[in-house]
DNA sequence: TACAATATATTAACACTGTTCATTATATTT
DNA sequence: AAATATAATGAACAGTGTTAATATATTGTA
C-alpha cells in the first residue's frame, strides 16, 4: 500500500503548507487579518481548496492555537532545572505573563477566542491536546507545593484555578487595554509582575 | 434658540432609538449578530443613516458597553448597606462573577472586546465613563480594608489589580469555555466562587 | 489498454459584513 | 418663492466564510 501512504503524505504536506501560510499571515498581520482568501493567495490555491483539507476556518485557527502552545513551551524550558516547586511556580507565572505580552495574538487564540474550543466540541476531539498538557503542568506544580508543605493544603483544582485566573486576568486585561485604566500605562508591566509575585507570596504565607 | 434645542432633542431621540434597537438585538441574538443593517432594519431606517448619528459601529458598541455597566450597578445595590469593607469585598466578588455568568454578552463588551476602548482612544474621550467609576469603587474598598487593618498594607493599585485579575480571569475563562478543562463542567461555577473566596481569605490572613 | 470510480481543484455564486459617496428628499431660513 | 442647510437614501466598494456544480487528474478494475 505504498501509494496510499504517499497520497497521505502529500495530503499532509498541503495541510502543512496551509497552516504555515496561515501562521505567516497571523504573526505578520494579526489574527483579524487571517482570511481564507489571503491564505489561498499565499499558497497560490483557490480558496475552496482549503475546505478539502480543513473543515472550516475554525479548524485552521485551532491548529494555530496549538502552535501557540508549542511556542509557549519554549518559554518554560528552564523550568525543569528548578527543584523547588514554589520557585518553579514563580517562574511559571513570570513566563506566562511574558509570553502573553510578547505574543498577544497567540495568547488571544489560546485563551480568549472561541474558535479553537468550537473545533474541539464540534469534532468531539474530547480533549484540548496542548492546552490540557499545560494545565496538568500547573496542577502538578501546585500538588508538589502542597506535598512539600510549601503552601497550605487544599483542593488542587480550586487553587490552580485561582492562580491561573490571576495570571490570565492580568494578561488578558493588559492586552485588551484595560489595565492602563487602573495604573499608569508605563507601569502596567511592572505592576503585573508585582501582582503575580504578591499572589504567590500570600499563597505561601497563608 | 428654541428651534436648535428641539433639533438637538430630535437628534438625541433617534440616537436613543438606534441604541435601543442595538441593545434589543444584542441581548436577543448576541454580540456577533449585531450588524448595522439589522439595526437599521429594526428601526426602519437605511443603514447609511446610522452614520449620521454615530461615527461607526465601534461607537455604538461603546454605548452598549456603558449600558452594561449600568446593568452591573443593579447587582451591587446591596453593597452600600454593608459596613465592613472586607465583607463588601466578598460580596463585590460574588456579584462580579454572577454578573459575568448571567450576562456574558455584556461582560464580553465591557472587559474583553477591543471596540469600546478603540472609541475611547480614537475620539480621545480621555476616560472610560462607567468603567473608571467601577475601578474607583474597587480601589476605594481595598483602601478602606487597609485603613481598618483588615488586610496588609500595600500598594492599593497593585492589590486591586490582583483582585480584579482573579475575578476577571475566572469569568473570562469560564465564558470562553476554558475552565471546564480544569474542573468538571458542573462544578465550574462552584469552584469559581470558592476561588474568589479563597483569594480574599488568603488576602485577609496574609 | 479502456472504462468507471475516486480524489482533487476550480469557478461562480450566495448571503453576509462595515463603510463611503453622490444623489435625492425634506425642512428651514432668507 | 428661492436659496440654503439638513437628513435620508440607493448604489457601490471591498471584503468575509462557505457551498454547489463542474472540470481535471489520478487511481482501481474489467
Amino acid at each position: 500500500m505504498g501509494i496510499l501512504e504517499r497520497k497521505e503524505k502529500q495530503r499532509e504536506e498541503i495541510r502543512k503548507m496551509i497552516l504555515e501560510a496561515s501562521m505567516q499571515l497571523f504573526v505578520k498581520e494579526g489574527f483579524e487579518n487571517v482570511s481564507i482568501r489571503k491564505i489561498a493567495d499565499l499558497i497560490e490555491y483557490s480558496p475552496t481548496t482549503l475546505y478539502i483539507y480543513f473543515k472550516d476556518k475554525n479548524e485552521i485557527l485551532f491548529h494555530l492555537c496549538e502552535m501557540g502552545f508549542e511556542r509557549m513551551i519554549t518559554y518554560n524550558l528552564a523550568l525543569v532545572q528548578i527543584e523547588s516547586p514554589i520557585d518553579r511556580l514563580y517562574l511559571l507565572g513570570e513566563n506566562y505573563i511574558n509570553f502573553g505580552l510578547e505574543n498577544p495574538e497567540y495568547y488571544d487564540l489560546m485563551f480568549i477566542q472561541n474558535a479553537p474550543m468550537k473545533t474541539i466540541r464540534e469534532q468531539n476531539l474530547g480533549h484540548w491536546p496542548n492546552g490540557d498538557i499545560a494545565l496538568e503542568t500547573l496542577k502538578h506544580i501546585i500538588q508538589e507545593c502542597m506535598d512539600k508543605k510549601l503552601i497550605p493544603t487544599g483542593d488542587v483544582a480550586t487553587i490552580s484555578m485561582a492562580v491561573w485566573a490571576v495570571a490570565h486576568g492580568l494578561v488578558s486585561l493588559a492586552i485588551r487595554q484595560r489595565l492602563e485604566r487602573l495604573v499608569e500605562p508605563d507601569k502596567v508591566v511592572q505592576s503585573m509582575h508585582e501582582s503575580i509575585r504578591w499572589m504567590i507570596n500570600t499563597l505561601k504565607k497563608a
